[in-house]
This record gives C-alpha cells, sequence and structure tokens, in this order.
DNA sequence: AATTATTCCTATAGTTTTGGTAGAAAGCAG
DNA sequence: CTGCTTTCTACCAAAACTATAGGAATAATT
C-alpha cells in the first residue's frame, strides 16, 4: 500500500510551487535540489503535471513552473489523482468487471470504504493549507 | 496506491476461513479453487497468517486451516497489517528517519492523516462482520 | 545573431517487486 | 503404510519502478 516516489514527489513538488505562488517561475532545478531528489527525474512529473493541467510552463531561460491556478483551487485529490491514478486499493473497486466475482464480495466493501476514507482527506485539503503549513514549520526554525 | 495481491487474496482467504468458522478445517486447494487463484501461491500467504499467529494448521489427511481465534476476535487491520505490512503511504510516516526532512515537511502530516483513515476503517471492521456480510450476498442469490 | 537557461521529447537501463512455479520433506489419521 | 495435507527452500519471468542520457525547441537578453 506504498505510494510511489511519483506521487511523493510530485506532491512535494507542488506545494514548493504553492510556497512561491505569484514570485514568478520556478526552474525544475532549484526544486529538485530543495527536494534533494534528481531533477532529471522529477522533469517526467512535471510534464505529466503539466498535461493535466495543474501547472504551466514558462520555456526560456530563467523560466520554469508555476501554478495553472490558485493554490486555494487546487485540491489534493487532484495532485494524486494525475501521479497515482485512483487511489481505489484495488482495481474491482473502481471497476467491477476487474473480477468476476466483485458483486458477491465483501471485501470489495471494504477496500470501497478505505478508498472512501483516503479521498475524504484527499479532497478536503487544498495546496493553499500545505503551503501555509509549510511556511509556518519553517518559521518555526527561526 | 495500490495493494498487492498478497492483502487482496489474504483477506478474501480469511472471509472463506470466517465463514466456515467452527466447520473444521479447510485445504488451501478448496481456499483457491473458490478464490479461483493459484493455490501454491496462495501457500505463500496461508504459512504468513500462520506465523503472524491469526490462523493454525493442520497438517494431515483431511486437514486444512482454520482460525486461530473467533472471528470476531480479528480486526482487519491484523490482516491488512501481515501481508502489506503497515498501511502507512509512505515510510516517513511511521520512521522519520526514512527522510531527512521529515520534520519540516507538510506532505508528511498528509500522508499521516490518510493512515489515520485508512487504519481506522480497518481497526473498526472484524472477520465476523465481513462472515455475515458475505453470507448475505450468497442468500440473495437465492 | 549569438548566448543562455530552461523546458520538452525520446530512448535506454539498472534494480526491485510481484506473482508465481517446482519439488520434495514432514506430519499424521485411518 | 498409504494418502492427503502442510511446510520448506529455491528458483524464475515479467512487470513496475526509478531513474539516466542526450539532444532539440523556445524565447528573453545581450
Amino acid at each position: 500500500m506504498k505510494m510511489s516516489t511519483k506521487g511523493r514527489y510530485g506532491v512535494r513538488a507542488m506545494v514548493h510551487l504553492a510556497v512561491h505562488y505569484g514570485q514568478g517561475p520556478l526552474p525544475v532545478r532549484k526544486i529538485a535540489e530543495k527536494m534533494d531528489v534528481s531533477a532529471k527525474y522529477l522533469d517526467h512529473l512535471m510534464t505529466a503535471l503539466r498535461m493535466a493541467g495543474l501547472i504551466r510552463s514558462i520555456r526560456k531561460a530563467h523560466g520554469g513552473y508555476i501554478l495553472a491556478r490558485s493554490p486555494k483551487e487546487i485540491r489534493l485529490s487532484e495532485v494524486v489523482k494525475v501521479l497515482e491514478g485512483s487511489v481505489a486499493p484495488v482495481d474491482c473497486v473502481d471497476d467491477a468487471g476487474a473480477c468476476h466475482q466483485a458483486d458477491f464480495c465483501t471485501a470489495r466493501d471494504l477496500w470501497q470504504r478505505m478508498q472512501k476514507a483516503m479521498n475524504n482527506v484527499l479532497e478536503s485539503t487544498t495546496l493553499d493549507e500545505m503551503a501555509q503549513g509549510q511556511k509556518m514549520k519553517w518559521n518555526n526554525l527561526i
């Protein structure tokens, strides 16, 4: 039940963009540096986020990425969905046809309840809240 | 964020044992047959469940596996824990040392809330409830 | 027009996890 | 002592994951 680095890195990168929202574009190189991960790898994830319409790119010297919308208007559910796909723990939750026993299976009910619980958390959290929380943590270091 | 076949198969196998609780041992072969999965593979999962103390084996002709405790006393959280490990979506949730930025990371707070939401579902569900639900579904087929 | 810092695209490759197979030994009721 | 079952150890193929590499496109700036 682990999330891959796609989801992990991607969410953290989005929080970085949210923290710097309104301060011009942030290049992948800088984000990767801050996060201490491979910039070349983060490249791919940014491309996925761009194609999903969550971020916009400025392709030139001193360019980079910015959020496509205000951090208040981006829910974590969207970010995770792009990078990890559905948070359904098992395929049959989204698609009953994935298992021919799905209709008579209580396990499926359990997976469904787990998915709802996770979605509830992701749906009720915005990037802005994350960015505020992040700033707080950094301020407390002083 | 998908659960592996370990968790999927394991939970369903445990539900089978719960449904037949009190009716003597159930051999892996029969469980696998009902579930339509490889018996040899299910073998491994049963071994893990046995070593965790959730089931007991009767090793002889017409032997098999039985639940080690009453279905009312086995929570799904235990079953999933044995087969999938922690449901933490990211390692840093259980072990802050997994990432040296953990202490100043809001993403970690998010993963933590997701874990709690999932655990809440798994902790509040017993095998007995699952077995009752399963029997209901089958009865409705008539 | 050249420079520069960046995104963007495509290809490749190493490592780990997953999902399963194989075969034989051990236990024990009948 | 036979038959059915668990139990143990080893092995393996395919898929997914986690990158890495190199170069082309872009456009402001010099």
